[in-house]
RNA sequence: GGCGGGAUAGCUCAGCUGGUUAGAGCGCAUGAUUCAUAAUCAUGAGGUCCCCAGUUCAAUCCUGGGUCCCGCUACCA
């Protein structure tokens, strides 16, 4: 809100280490982050820009396992390949560091013990899976058992990878360790828990009264949350990778990666600025900006500010802006279906041009909505924009004045009408890079620097200095002139978005001066300045190139089909299950009933609430068909039920038995009826 | 299902508090030009502003309903 910030730190989305990054990230993320520190570092501000891996958390101990190595390796491995793929790409970071490091283990263990020591945080005990194999307690990915739904055996406890549905352990069938192989017995444990409720009242004050300027979909995403309702959230887990929670009695319990991560925002800075870091972080001088992508909004609008809060002293942020997703050839971006270009392949393939990825990254990011990055797109931009406008007009500068000029440039001794005209307008441009840079609008931005080539390119073809050469060499010195200066004035103003070419272009020009302040200046090269010699600045990317990147997503595609295929073979059975013994048979009570009534379950998508005659008695059962069975069509049908199924509140509603049901080959659930109509209640088996 | 965001030219996007001949870049067409990586410059074609109703003198913009895409979140005995 304030404009009169002292300096301004500038923190990235931490990137999670388990796998390398790839162009959404850059393009949500990272690259318009780096242009706006780029931006205000050259205008002389005091700037830290801070980010570092995240390494904790579930997941990767899960790859850990996978691998047969230690999480640690997993870590090592990836915040080696992120760390150099940032660096690759002139991400310009102060430090990038670790969330493994010894400076963010204190720092966040320090950090919750203040807010236990004070007494912020509710302690609750509740009933977890225990592996008494492995003596501990278990996450929900390491929890294993028959899906409720799809009958795969090996779901997770958050999710059935078969039919992708959301699950909790509880759901499922036969649940079991992944680790021991072990099953699971429920066990009390001990959580601390963050009341954001508590901090409800000032957060509605802070970001829905004091930040209506955030952008839309981080406004409207917090309101959304607010308007809900917050309730206390875990900061702690079962788990032996992380941060010890510092606590006695605390043994075998981390911090919750979700509380652990944004304080190395805090550890980080703090590595690099032992003495000096708290001026970063408390001083309300400093403004505070995140750039994360949308599905971390609420995490650092709403729970990091609350633990800024709760400790005190913290300054918070002063906008988060938050970008959309990239897609990939009209396609989510994955990293599980390897549906991604990976940074460290797209340089392989492309050497030495980061800047024409962070070109079409930054002209097509995904501010306002998800966009899609085609190869296609990346090819046109690259060549009717890069080295058509951009490149053409450097070039047909530089060497108009060496082949005038020896490569000096030439005194402005016939200025004309137009120069000034032409000249007089860099000014306006530079204001509206700046506008647009300062309120987090870089594909805007971006196009309003290109106009400075655009500028250029019509300038020389008006002045024609190539016909006035053979007339009027004085005029001709006037036109190459303003050309030499416009092309130093692309040199400082492209800079942020294009580092490494505008770098070239300044050795070019042989010129010193790198400082904002300069836009707008017609004579920022004295005349006899010597020029260096004219190179290309960007190359044509050819047809046979953009050919070959859509083959390698062809052929991931197909690698992906092919391994559905073989993970689940169309209208191949379900596997066998487990042999049981007959009593384990008997137990069940299935017998044939009859729908009296139906109708949907407010409010869900899948849910009937069906009251039956079995026989023995009429019942309520909720049941998951309304996707295959309308209310009108289950009325009067006779059907076979689990009748002694331990009854389940569901939506508020008592359940009390089970609908047998068959899912065939094509996904399609069925109900299963007898061939004729029998009494209610006969007994099967 | 709830909530948030999005839907405007072939493509990617602007359009602030309702009145604009509805704009830009790229692509496309035509002409000019040749210093420049066949690059540039000029001109032009191209739009039921997702659909349906309503409010209004006037709706791309406001209201209600619907469709599709993305995210968060619930549910599936």
């Amino acid at each position: 809100m304030k404009n009169d910030y002292k300096r301004t730190l500038v923190t990235c989305a931490l990137p999670y280490a388990n796998g390398p990054v790839h162009i959404g990230h850059l393009a949500g993320v990272y690259v318009p982050a780096d242009i706006y520190v780029r931006y205000l570092k050259m205008r002389g501000r005091d700037v830290l820009f801070v980010c570092g891996s995240d390494e904790h958390g579930v997941p990767i101990t899960i790859k850990a396992l996978q691998q047969g190595c230690t999480p640690q390796d997993i870590v090592d491995k990836y915040h080696g390949i992120i760390k150099k793929a940032f660096a690759d790409f002139g991400i310009n970071f102060d430090i990038y560091s670790r969330t493994t490091s010894k400076v963010h283990e204190a720092t966040a263990s320090d950090f919750f013990k203040k807010l236990y020591d004070e007494g912020k945080f509710i302690e609750k005990e509740s009933e977890q899976y225990y592996d008494e194999e492995a003596h501990q307690f278990l996450a929900d990915r390491y929890i294993m058992g028959t899906c409720p739904k799809c009958g795969n055996e090996r779901a997770y406890g958050d999710q059935c990878e078969k039919c992708g549905s959301t699950l909790s352990p509880d759901e499922l069938i036969n649940p079991h360790s992944t680790i021991s192989g072990a099953p699971l017995v429920k066990k009390a444990t001990k959580h601390w828990y963050l009341p954001l409720n508590e901090y409800e009242p000032w957060l509605r004050e802070w970001i829905l009264e004091q930040h209506k300027e955030w952008k839309i979909n981080v406004y409207g995403q917090c309101k959304s949350w607010l308007d809900g309702g917050l309730q206390p959230r875990a900061v702690s887990r079962d788990l032996d990778w992380g941060v010890p929670v510092p606590v006695e009695g605390a043994e075998g319990k981390v911090l919750y990666v979700w509380f652990d991560a944004p304080i190395g925002y805090i550890s980080n800075t703090k590595e690099l600025l032992p003495d000096s870091w708290e001026k970063w972080w408390k001083d309300p001088e400093t403004k505070l900006v995140h750039f994360i992508g949308k599905d971390n909004i609420v995490f650092h609008c709403i729970v990091f500010p609350s633990m800024l809060k709760a400790y005190g002293g913290y300054i918070l942020p002063d906008n988060v802006p938050a970008n959309e997703f990239l897609n990939l050839e009209g396609d989510k971006i994955s990293t599980s279906r390897n549906w991604a270009v990976w940074l460290h392949e797209y340089l392989e393939d492309f050497p030495g041009s980061q800047d024409v990825l962070r070109y079409v990254l930054t002209a097509n990011a995904p501010e306002t909505k998800d966009n899609d990055f085609t190869w296609k797109d990346f090819q046109t931009r690259n060549n009717s924009e890069l080295v058509a406008i951009l490149g053409n007009f450097v070039n047909r500068a530089v060497v108009l004045t060496h082949k005038y000029f020896e490569g000096r440039v030439p005194a402005n001794l016939k200025p004309a009408a137009v120069d000034a005209e032409v000249m007089g307008q860099i000014p306006a441009i530079k204001a509206a890079i700046e506008d647009n840079i300062e309120h987090y609008r870089f594909r805007e931005a971006l196009k309003e620097a290109m106009n400075l080539a655009r500028l250029g390119n019509k300038y020389i073809s008006d002045t024609e200095p190539w016909k006035v050469a053979k007339t009027d060499m004085d005029r001709t010195a006037s036109i190459l002139y303003n050309s030499i200066q416009l092309c130093a004035n692309i040199a400082i103003a492209c800079e942020p978005f294009l580092p490494f070419s505008m770098e070239r272009l300044a050795n070019m020009l042989n010129m010193e001066c790198r400082q904002w302040e300069a836009v707008g200046s017609a004579e920022i090269l004295k005349p006899g300045h010597q020029l260096g010699a004219a190179e290309l600045l960007f190359a044509k990317i050819e047809d046979a190139q953009i050919d070959a990147q859509l083959q390698k997503l062809a052929d991931t595609k197909k690698a992906n089909e092919a391994a559905e295929a073989a993970a689940a073979p169309a209208g191949a059975p379900d596997p066998a299950k487990e042999q049981c013994t007959f009593e384990d048979f008997e137990k069940m009570d299935i017998r044939t009933a009859t729908v009296l009534e139906a109708e949907r379950v407010p409010k869900t998508d899948k849910l009937l609430h069906l009251k039956i005659d079995t026989g023995l008695d009429v019942r309520e059962i909720v049941s998951g068909i309304a996707e295959y069975y309308t209310p009108e069509e289950m009325v009067g049908k006779q059907i076979c039920i689990l009748a002694n199924l331990q009854p389940r509140k569901i939506r508020g509603i008592e359940s009390k038995g089970m609908i047998l049901m068959a899912r065939q080959s094509d996904g399609k659930m069925r109900i299963i009826s007898p061939e004729e109509p029998l009494t209610n209640g006969a007994c099967i088996g």
